[in-house]
DNA sequence: CGGTATCCTTTACGATACTG
DNA sequence: CAGTATCGTAAAGGATACCG
């Protein structure tokens, strides 16, 4: 029987860093922010979500679907129409995530002082 | 006067994005929660975080000291020795990025049950 | 509408060698 | 020890065209 207790981050090869890396990957924690408001339709999750490409929106959502995070619902209607929401699962992740935009969102001008002394030493 | 407030991580430029890339990178989540617990020294650090490269600490590590999340004490003694350790506001964030990390550690099973099913009905 | 396929560019990243 | 510099590869990502 292979290790499969005590997931660690630090471990190269964990499968919790793949997992990780989908969650806080640069759409992947604007897709499950907005999903924590509502369940949105492709197209507008893509005008929701800035500057996301179809190529990287369709890659995004797929991967938070297959680890649960994100339910997919087609419905077969013409023209198809298809809606993205969140599992339970997925709804804990969104929290943590949504979090952290928001705290960072509220600090933005922190770090640009910060960044202001920082450059202001090293030039 | 330009747009200060209500920074926004959905909309593409804003600043917020910035710093949230690179609190949630690949290897500032897992320095940030690193320095958590302790402050490093550059090598050890290089050690915990297992799999990273010398380059991408020092970028990481570069990157979180400039927004101000991460403090660089560099003694000058022979042979160098360079301490990390988190700023006040750093600790905030490391505290998001540590809580996101542990969920997902512990959430791993559910995660590989929801790909074993996403898998078997996709064949 | 909600994608997929293809192509192409850019960035990320790692390995190695080197320096104060 | 704590980096920097250089190089090469691999992956990410965007643009466009096309399909069910």
């Amino acid at each position: 029987m292979t290790q499969t207790l005590m997931p660690d981050v630090n471990r190269a090869g964990c499968p919790s860093r793949v997992i990780l890396e989908h969650v806080t990957s640069r759409w992947g924690v604007l897709v499950l922010a907005a999903l924590l408001e509502r369940s949105y339709r492709f197209s507008e999750l893509r005008r929701h979500v800035d500057g996301v490409s179809e190529k990287m929106l369709a890659q995004t959502l797929q991967a938070l679907e297959r680890d649960g995070f994100v339910l997919r619902d087609a419905q077969p209607v013409i023209p198809p129409r298809v809606d993205y929401s969140l599992t339970p699962l997925g709804e804990e992740a969104a929290n943590l995530v949504a979090g952290l935009a928001r705290w960072v969102e509220h600090k933005v001008p922190d770090v640009q002082a910060a960044r202001a002394a920082y450059d202001g030493t090293k030039v």
